[in-house]
DNA sequence: CTAGCATTCAAACAAACGTTTGAATTCGGT
DNA sequence: ACCGAATTCAAACGTTTGTTTGAATGCTAG
């Protein structure tokens, strides 16, 4: 096998690009912050993938290929099983947050700190990651909220793109902002320090498929005009 | 009055300023775009903000602010016409996202602009605005969050602290990536172009509201083992 | 009108940025 | 062992970064 390209050098940068462009942002991680961390010339980065962007762009690549085509794989193996019939609304949630989530426990796959740099980017899209970012989502993308449209037919199709853009945020900030928030809401969460990712899984998904199926904002139900009533 | 401080250079620096760390970040704004955009000499920020840093802390501080004091100004309007009696969790959201949201039509107080900052900046904290952050929230996030405490005295306070920040995620994502994620997820959404923020509210708090009340994740309900099984 | 403070300005500062260069080194195939 | 391609390396490239300086200007009070 003449094909064995790499040497470590390529690995080692990947690694330590992720975890500082997750700590510290893209624009706020020099070369020679990652090339020192990585322990190789600083030359090394242009060498092997172009340029920093190139760089960002296979960072995002090695994680995302896997986790959308494991997502792709795990709708495929539901819509096979049930046949002609709709999925059922938490399987489709499952397939895409839940694979998702379970991947921060898989340290092959990058694990917390790749998803934690995923929810962070999806916020701070610097315009050339945007069309990288949306042609690496829009097959998944399609896929999904097509079965969604099959699994709650009642329910307008806007309704559904609406609320998944919502989950998504949701989930982004869960696995982004596990220390962030903390910070934000001083109010310590009691035990789970480190081994988070496991317990928010339920934790999450309730949430998600409660706001999911939630009653629509059709007007009968609480409309809340807000008080806004001060005297003085 | 010998109080009137500011030129409306202050002014013009931190419009600029708000609109430019909006669009491309903190680290990827310079000094030089900000003062250029808004037209002052190069040195005017650091004469009236010290730093780069300065400024920041400021955008945020003129709209947190007076967004926070309306957040508690409503709460306590709403806790004191119900004398006694614990307040209806749509209440509680509707204090501290629909303020938040409304804030969104209000071009006084920074409008969509601020709104897509904020969203934006608590996902990547640049490790000396989170103390920051911390710091302006903290009132606001007690009271609220005991607030919710006596409104749904069966959940568990952890749970109502994650569903907390699962709301929180849900909604900054929601007005910070008003067109972010419509790249993300290419469909189209329909008619809305602009007017979003206004139609955003009842979708968002129909969401929200449905998962903070989603059944807990007790175990008896949809467990979900993930359907791996992949033949080839 | 003028003294004095607040503000603006052009210019320069050192430091850090991403990238490039060309020689030195490593490595696999014959 | 040797050649040629792949990789690593130290050094420097030209820009751009945030900040500082000291003189020029604006404004207000006495």
């Amino acid at each position: 096998m003449p094909e064995i390209r790499s040497s470590d050098t390529r690995l080692r940068i990947l690694d330590t690009a992720e975890g500082l462009f997750m700590a510290q942002g893209y624009e706020g991680t020099s070369m020679r912050q990652i090339t020192a961390g990585a322990g190789v010339n600083l030359a090394a980065v242009n060498y092997h993938f172009g340029s920093k962007e190139g760089l960002l762009r296979e960072v995002f690549r090695r994680r995302l290929d896997w986790l959308n085509d494991e997502r792709l794989r795990v709708l495929d193996a539901m819509e096979a099983a049930a046949g002609a019939a709709p999925l059922k609304p938490s399987q489709i949630v499952d397939a895409f947050f839940g694979t998702l989530l379970r991947m921060a426990d898989d340290e092959a796959h990058g694990g917390r700190v790749f998803l934690r740099l995923l929810g962070r980017t999806l916020t701070e899209p610097s315009e050339f990651i945007r069309a990288f970012l949306a042609n690496e989502y829009s097959v998944v993308m399609g896929r999904f909220t097509t079965a969604l449209f099959r699994a709650l037919p009642d329910v307008p199709r806007a309704e559904i793109v609406w609320r998944f853009h919502f989950m998504l945020g949701a989930t982004s900030y869960a696995i982004a902002g596990t220390d962030t928030l903390r910070l934000v809401t001083d109010w310590h969460l009691d035990t789970h320090a480190e081994e988070g990712a496991t317990r928010l899984l339920p934790r999450l998904m309730s949430f998600l498929l409660g706001g999911l199926r939630a009653p629509l904002p059709g007007g009968d139900d609480p409309a809340l005009p807000h008080p806004t009533g001060g005297s003085s």
